[in-house]
RNA sequence: GGGGCCGUAGUUAAGUCGGUUAUAACGCUGGCCUGUCAAGCCAGAGGGCGCGGGUUCGAGUCCCGUCGGCCCCGCCA
């Protein structure tokens, strides 16, 4: 079938606009044949666009219009014109929202054909997300990931009136920056100017933003693509996108008010919601105390509980030692989990390894009494008194982890969200906030055998704290705080150090030597000595929040374009290799193993 | 760098202890059909099992390698 010119053709409204008002009215319709039902008399096309779907009728009664809706397949696009008319009583569909109505076609033109699809454009899609991704643009025209990708400009739109309404301005900064040595690998871009030089991507706009501040703009706000190049996950891509903010004269507290006040909005402006603030807050002590992590799911109990006084002196070797060499002993109680398989525990004893546990130490309790491996080492005091910390009763099973605080805190963190999922008591629905705050400032890398930033190396201490930097840097908090949401962290920033002196004394702490801090970041240093005010910001990853928002798996599905597991584009096929003189251009070559060609990686 | 799961028509899957011509559903093509909306009925086309090698009389099934996808550990200030 000869396809046409849209001729002049104005649409009036979208397919999924049309409704009862519309009766009689004439409307011009564009869109996407979703579906064709082909009665030999009456033909029904489901017409599809961004808003929705509605139905056209062509009647035998025009046969020319008739016969050319008979050639019509899945995916062509037409533009019809026709009459809105109601239903005849019996064949509403309540399930769609134009189901009221039907479009009576007295016009049709076809403005392109399609070839047969590679997947069916159903939501309830089950088809392999290599094949979605290769076919990104198909895969688009799937209702759920349109209204995903709706809501993530309804979010992003929220937080830039907020932001702007706020004071803030909107100022872009580069994407071809200076490599900096610490946090994440860069993603390199070799100067064709200066042979043998590189830019980085940026990790995040952290140091541009600070400048800007100490550049007198006060407030400033953007929606940012930043790149990292480590392994991706779930969650992580190599770039992605965060709403990052930075403000001035102002402390811990006033940046998390007013960033309350943007989640609120965004929460209002997409979903509807009216979200409590303030909302709660936990130092990361308690976090990690009592959740096991600095991402807790605050959701559901099951927490931990520190035993090591209580079997300090027992008769259990393995807890008596780990106590007396500075570990800690800790357990959740997993209520009416007594019954466990053989098989769950072994589950759970992997996972525990898997974080680092030399092993997993349970009890069960039953009717008859302690139920373990461990019991018969433990006196029936001890074990009153553990059942007692515990809060435990028969038919409740006791995981324990007895390690370095670092490593007992991590894997019964992950037992307790494993065994909260095992037990269904982690909500589905619902958006649960928290705050955690007072984050150590150090931490130390023993592969590296120095101090790094858990933050960053721009976070300015507790002002309590500072006089500890010598004697105890370990014990220095920072004053930095992650909004976690319903156990995601969807965001983190800090108050910055804003004077030179101090900022040096940092650098020296992680181990970055005077030469080094020049050569890095001489220009900080250079700016912070020239009237710096107090300044303090924040990031939240914007990737995450609409996952969670839509109630996504992944971040993939609230990304247009999104890149597999190895950083590839499944549809324009990136990354690729390039002609040898683009490569001589920028005095680049590649050395023997990674120059696999094309045909010999796709094998 | 490591662990786990997975690659069979366009799609989603089945394929027993290795054994004639590799199944099904959906989709696709053609025909019939005036109220369907996962339309229905009838007929048909379509793959040699990701790729390479090996074992075997014989491999989708077993072994080795490799490519790709997903989840996780490390990594991600």
């Amino acid at each position: 079938m000869a396809r046409e010119p849209l001729g002049g053709l104005k649409r009036t409204c979208y397919c999924g606009e049309v409704n009862a008002a519309h009766t009689g009215a004439a409307i011009t319709l564009m869109g996407w044949v979703q579906r064709r039902r082909d009665h030999g008399g009456l033909i029904f096309i489901d017409l599809r666009d961004r808003e929705g779907i509605v139905q056209l009728v062509f009647s035998p009664d025009a046969p020319t219009v008739h016969d050319k809706a008979h050639e019509l397949r899945s995916e062509y696009v037409i533009a019809v014109r026709g009459t809105v008319r109601k239903r005849p009583p019996g064949t509403e569909n309540p399930s769609l929202k134009t189901g009221l109505v039907e479009v009576a076609v007295s016009e049709l033109r076809l403005l392109n054909d399609s070839a047969p699809l590679p997947f069916v454009l159903e939501d309830d899609t089950d088809v392999a997300e290599m094949t979605r991704l290769k076919y990104r643009y198909l895969d688009l025209r799937r209702p759920a990931l349109q209204k995903k990708l709706l809501l993530r400009h309804k979010v992003a739109m929220a937080a830039r009136n907020y932001l702007a309404e706020n004071g803030f301005l909107e100022i872009e900064t580069p994407v071809l920056t200076k490599s900096t040595p610490e946090g994440a690998r860069d993603f390199l871009v070799p100067s064709r100017l200066t042979p043998g030089s590189f830019y980085a991507l940026p990790q995040s706009p952290q140091l541009f933003k600070q400048i800007l501040m100490i550049g007198g703009f006060d407030r400033y706000f953007q929606i940012v693509r930043c790149f990292r190049d480590e392994d991706l996950r779930a969650d992580r891509q190599p770039e992605f996108t965060q709403i990052d903010a930075e403000m001035s004269f102002v402390e811990r507290e006033d940046v998390m008010v007013i960033m309350e006040g943007l989640i609120r909005r965004i929460f209002k402006e997409g979903l509807g919601l009216d979200l409590a603030t303030p909302f709660p807050r936990l130092t990361y002590k308690e976090a990690v105390g009592r959740f096991g992590v600095d991402n807790p799911d605050v959701r559901f109990g099951l927490e931990l509980k520190d035993l090591t006084e209580t079997v300090r002196s027992s008769g259990f070797k393995v807890f008596a030692d780990t106590a007396a060499k500075g570990g800690v002993v800790k357990a959740i109680c997993a209520k009416g989990c007594a019954e466990f398989s053989r098989k769950e525990l072994d589950d759970l004893t992997a996972i525990a390894v898997s974080f680092g546990a030399k092993g997993l130490a349970w009890v069960k309790l039953t009717p008859e009494g302690w139920h373990s491996p461990i019991a018969k080492f433990l006196s029936d005091g001890v074990k009153a008194a553990i059942a007692g910390a515990l809060d435990a009763a028969t038919g409740d099973l006791l995981l324990f982890a007895a390690d370095r605080p670092a490593i007992a805190n991590t894997v019964l963190g992950r037992l307790r969200l494993n065994v909260g999922n095992r037990l269904g008591i982690v909500p589905k629905e619902g958006f649960n906030f928290v705050w955690v705050t007072e984050f150590p400032m150090l931490d130390y890398d023993e592969t590296e055998k120095r101090c790094v930033a858990v933050h960053h190396p721009f976070t300015a201490p507790m002002d309590e704290d500072i006089g500890k930097l010598d004697a105890e840097p370990l014990s220095v908090r920072a004053k930095a705080y992650d909004l976690v949401l319903n156990g995601s962290e969807i965001g983190g920033g800090s108050i910055r150090i804003h004077r030179s002196d101090v900022q040096s004394r940092i650098f020296s702490k992680l181990g970055i030597g005077e030469e080094e801090a020049r050569s890095r970041f001489g220009f900080l240093l250079d700016a912070l000595s020239y009237g710096t005010p107090p300044h303090g910001g924040i990031a939240f990853g914007l990737d995450r929040i609409m996952a969670i928002m839509t109630g996504s798996d992944s971040i993939r599905d609230t990304i247009a374009f999104p890149k597999t597991q190895k950083a590839a584009d499944m549809m324009s096929e990136a990354p690729s290799t390039v002609d040898q003189k683009q490569l001589d251009e920028i005095s680049i070559r590649v050395v023997k193993k990674a120059a696999k060609t094309e045909e010999e990686r796709k094998g």
